[in-house]
DNA sequence: ATAAAATAGTTTCAATACTTAATCATTAAT
DNA sequence: ATTAATGATTAAGTATTGAAACTATTTTAT
């Protein structure tokens, strides 16, 4: 076995041991967050996110999410009836759906944002600033993976 | 605002970019390949995984996985039914569980484990040891943030 | 120019998974 | 010995999901 090799495997290995629980941990925060706040799921936050980083459509949701457009379209009702989001068929091809936060949704997301990313701080104030500055690397090298 | 929180904020930021894309097409990997040959969710995976890490009850499992005690119930009555999983009831203390895997399910999490391991340094391929090593060192790094 | 095919989204429906509340079995406490 | 606590399960209701069928719109092919 190559050294590049063992060092994948252990990489692989600590990538498990980590982002699992990690993930989890963050996803239970945000929901007692933005349930307590704003009477809303992780899934629903997260496709709000989304839409502010500019995913406009039912497709692209679907895609970037790896779940079904119905899934994603109903998704979208609940998030259009809490007056989150809305729906505007484009101009130039009218079966497209521009999906827009409105400043309620702007809203719900910096403030759960906001508590998600203080609460992150607090998490990461025992690490050294090498630390810090290696996980910010080490995410622009993992998001190379997704290529 | 100091260089510390200015280095945790890049942090986070980077982190949010780079996770949640990156462990949703993990998830779909391991349901795509769990389900061609198994007939298994993501979550039914995952489980199973916890019982090979030790994590041998009901109420262990919820915890570690966020979720409530019945849910955890009802999934394992699956796993259970289709031959991967065995409870026994503790001798020690009769009202624990303790779940073991069968040779099916140890076998059913090897083969996964290890396709999924191979996509992984696949896609890790165009990576340099240095930063394989970086992506190790720090996922001990943020399971520190963890405690 | 028009019919057929393709694309974007929605609706319906059945299956699955989750949660809370109530319950059973067992052990600990007074 | 009775009561309280703990671990797990069952029951009932809700929510999320994907497959299939459908509408509306645009593109392609003839």
């Amino acid at each position: 076995m190559s050294v590049t090799e063992r060092l994948q495997l252990q990489a692989i290995d600590r990538f498990w041991e980590t982002i699992p629980p990690l993930w989890g941990t963050i996803r239970t925060h945000i929901r007692a967050e933005a349930a307590r706040k704003f009477d809303i799921s992780v899934e629903q936050f997260h496709i709000l996110r989304h839409v502010r980083r500019g995913i406009g459509s039912i497709s692209e949701l679907a895609a970037a999410k790896n779940i079904s457009r119905p899934a994603i379209s109903q998704a979208v009702d609940v998030l259009v009836k809490k007056g989150l989001l809305t729906r505007i068929h484009s101009s130039q091809d009218r079966r497209f759906v521009e999906l827009t936060l409105t400043d309620a949704g702007n809203n719900l997301l910096d403030t759960v944002f906001q508590e998600t990313r203080e609460w992150m701080q607090e998490r990461m104030s025992s690490l050294t600033t090498d630390e810090l500055q290696a996980i910010a690397k080490v995410m622009t090298v993992l998001k190379k993976m997704l290529d």
